[in-house]
DNA sequence: AGCACGCCGACT
DNA sequence: GTCGGCGTGCTC
């Protein structure tokens, strides 16, 4: 019989894909393929993509309405194939991502395809099939006779604390109850309970736990989630930094034993994350503990999420998609008809004013719970503003005293009574630039606007913007001259005049270059909690998070740059790191007694430090929510970054320029106001020119309106303006600094 | 972003 | 004569 009698081949269905295609390709939407069989939106599939095969989401499918095609029907390429065996992406993760790329204004396949786990990107079919049969017994429900196939299990999965698989494996992880005698419960604070009371009414409005350092936060996360939990339902928390909170993952897996605990965070090996998020997303693991990456998991009984430390400014991812995990939250809670708590002790402006009440000038459109005192120890330590300029003796010439004589004091009777001290200063290294006296040189970065960095311990010269080291010269490189001297001071150069000024004191330091060695932060803190540590020098790190016993004293160096910084959220950054900082002393009750936070500042009487001596953040937000208004800054505007970088600075503003311009009458009509176009704050990281510029609203929904309208005339422009010397663009909405 | 194609310098 | 520099262009 002839060819042309046979019968026709099955018709293919068209399909929308998203692939990962970054915003400047020009491709924001889903991509037309075809399929020997209709496929429902989340699936996974690899398909043709220019010369290589990528994984994209099926967007549409299945039974609805392909949109009006867009490519000639005789150009669609088919389907390479399709990930089986996982249960598609939910609508529900798909509306977050779709959400997140128009509000942040990327493609959406790069967001979708940046928030799973990036081993599902890279496996091909055969690859991804043998890869689930091993997950399978990780992660497959419990089968009918588990008892030793599970503990066969249990010993196949590598279990490191990071990536915790707490699980009693015994229990099917859709049953509620936990057959393991429950943990002995701490009781409750009447704050607490009275917290806890008010959750319990519910309501449809995220909650602000407002509680001090020590007030028990942690132990009302957990009291919800083991309501959430009794339902049925899963859990996710979140932490700014899960590396610095090994103690919260340690306290959930305590308090839930026989739940199946999972963490997801960049820290893990791929295959651990691809492990746990398939957990999560199966609905196998009930509870998520995870960095801001966690807030895309798909999680089919998702019941309550957990923000803690909502201020923090690690919520906001700093390259590529520039979400904040925070915000993100509050909007899948909402759209999941979940509740969500934000907690902190300092919480941002943002969200202290969306929970202030009407009545008291703010937006009301959160529940403000508060939790003021501390538990189980005294006050918080007592706030000393030691005035610096009374430190100047005129005869000691440029050297400035690097501390009071009254700290060393208070210091040295810490170590005498067997106490502990830390000592804060935000710089790491040994001295922030070289200069030499007799020509002027200085240590600049030859390939940053900024100076290289001496760091004493490796005798290097270091630019902490492009990395670029050298060995320190040992005279200067434009004159010769031997004497080339430190200025100023980093963390090595305190660790070592405290050293010498307090003989016999064993002097420790924490910071970034501290832990770049894997395992060297346990360590460090190890020997600080056996006591092998006096006084502890540290940068912000050190100040987030961990809890020491026996501090009781802790001292700021030199906090004011933040009083006077360009960047509007310097301040707010400020007062919470000090806060946060005064929270790590005193935090047994037989020390708090008498423990200190001492602030060494040329300005005793800045309203920062009055407000903080009292610890109170209503004040301090009261006078910055009062600034903000009056500049027409967030809370009261909205605010984003359009960004440009060039192969010089006069490239990357004349994009930035010629951007403002062909927009401006429709950011006139929509009353979206748009700023000169400067260099950032550091001008050139690795020679590539930056610069920036200032869009600002009063209301939210003009703004995005405005930056969606905007999006293809500036991708337009783009393309133009790379032959004279541009090389990446992007929006920064929300930025956190200006 | 990848990954190709496409034209000009130092090597087996 | 080739290998490889990164400029330019495309991806349903």
């Amino acid at each position: 019989m002839p060819a042309s009698d046979l019968p026709d081949p099955a018709p293919l269905c068209r399909i929308g894909v998203v692939v990962e295609a970054p915003q400047h390709a020009g491709l924001w939407g889903p991509l037309d393929y075809l399929c020997d069989r209709p496929l429902p939106a989340g699936t996974l599939v690899r398909v043709p993509f220019g010369r290589r095969v990528v994984t994209g989401v099926v967007w549409w499918g299945g039974d609805e309405v392909a949109p009006e095609a867009t490519v000639e029907p005789a150009q669609l390429k088919e389907v390479t194939e399709v990930l089986d065996g996982l249960p598609p992406l939910p609508p529900a993760w798909r509306q977050l991502v779709r959400f997140a790329a128009a509000y942040y204004q990327r493609s959406l396949g790069e967001m979708a395809l940046m928030v799973l786990p990036p081993e599902l990107r890279q496996l091909d079919a055969t690859q991804w099939e043998r890869r689930l049969k091993r997950l399978d017994k990780a992660v497959a429900p419990p089968p009918a006779k588990p008892k030793r196939a599970r503990a066969k299990t249990t010993a196949g999965v590598p279990a490191p604390s990071a990536s915790s698989v707490v699980a009693d494996e015994a229990t099917s992880p859709s049953l509620a109850t936990a057959p393991v005698p429950a943990p002995v419960l701490p009781t409750l604070t009447v704050e607490q309970q009275v917290v806890l009371d008010r959750l319990a009414k519910g309501g449809d409005q995220p909650y602000l736990l407002w509680g001090s350092t020590g007030s028990g936060k942690t132990e009302v996360y957990l009291r919800q989630a083991q309501r959430a939990l009794d339902a049925g339902q899963q859990v996710l928390m979140m932490v700014p930094e899960i590396n610095l909170t090994p103690q919260l993952e340690h306290r959930v897996a305590e308090r839930f034993v026989g739940r199946r605990i999972v963490s997801l965070h960049s820290g893990l090996t791929p295959a651990q994350r691809l492990r746990n998020w398939l957990m999560a997303h199966t609905g196998h693991a009930d509870l998520i503990l995870g960095t801001r990456l966690s807030v895309f998991t798909p999680l089919p009984r998702l019941g309550l999420i957990v923000v803690d430390e909502e201020h923090d400014p690690s919520y906001k991812q700093q390259d590529g998609a520039r979400y904040s995990a925070r915000d993100l939250a509050i909007y899948r809670a909402k759209q999941e008809k979940v509740p969500i708590i934000l907690g902190s002790a300092t919480p941002s402006l943002e969200s202290w004013y969306n929970a202030l009440p009407v009545a008291e000038g703010g937006a009301g459109r959160y529940v403000r719970l508060a939790m003021p005192s501390r538990i189980g120890a005294g006050d918080m330590p007592q706030v000393r503003l030691l005035d610096q300029s009374r430190l100047l003796r005129p005869t000691m010439g440029q050297d400035q005293p690097p501390f009071a004589r009254e700290l060393l004091a208070a210091i040295t009777q810490r170590i005498e009574r067997g106490e502990q001290s830390l000592v804060l200063l935000n710089r790491r290294g040994y001295a922030p630039v070289l200069h030499c006296s007799d020509c002027g040189w200085k240590s600049g970065c030859p390939h940053c606007s900024a100076w290289r960095v001496f760091h004493k311990a490796d005798r290097t010269l270091r630019c902490h913007h492009c990395g670029f080291s050298e060995r320190v010269p040992r005279a200067c490189p434009d004159c010769g001259n031997q004497d080339i001297a430190p200025v100023g001071r980093g963390t090595e150069r305190l660790e070592e005049q405290l050293a010498e000024a307090l003989p016999g004191a064993r002097v420790g330091r924490i910071d970034a270059d501290v832990t770049r060695h894997k395992g060297a932060l346990e360590e460090q803190l190890a020997s600080v909690h056996a006591g092998e540590v006096d006084v502890l020098v540290g940068t912000q790190m050190v100040a987030k998070g961990h809890d020491f016993r026996r501090i009781t004293l802790v001292a700021a160096i030199n906090p004011d740059a933040a009083l006077f910084a360009s960047d509007f959220r310097a301040a707010e950054r400020q007062f919470a790191l000090l806060l946060q900082a005064a929270g790590r002393a005193g935090r047994d009750a037989e020390v708090a007694g008498h423990s200190e936070m001492w602030v060494q500042t040329w300005h005793p009487t800045h309203p920062l430090y009055q407000a903080l001596r009292r610890y109170d953040f209503v004040d301090f937000a009261a006078q910055q929510l009062k600034e903000r208004e009056m500049a027409g800054l967030p809370p009261y505007a909205h605010l984003a970054m359009l960004r440009a970088e060039g192969k010089t600075q006069e490239a990357a503003q004349a994009f930035l320029e010629a951007a403002a311009q062909a927009v401006m009458a429709e950011a006139q009509a929509v009353g979206v106001t748009l700023y000169p176009a400067v260099p950032t704050p550091v001008q050139r990281v690795a020679n590539v020119e930056r610069a920036q510029l200032m869009i600002e609203s009063a209301q939210r929904m003009p703004l995005q309106r405005f930056l969606s309208a905007a999006q293809t005339p500036w991708f337009m422009l783009a393309q133009q303006h790379r032959r004279s010397g541009l090389i990446r663009w992007a929006v920064d909405v929300d930025p956190l600094s200006i």
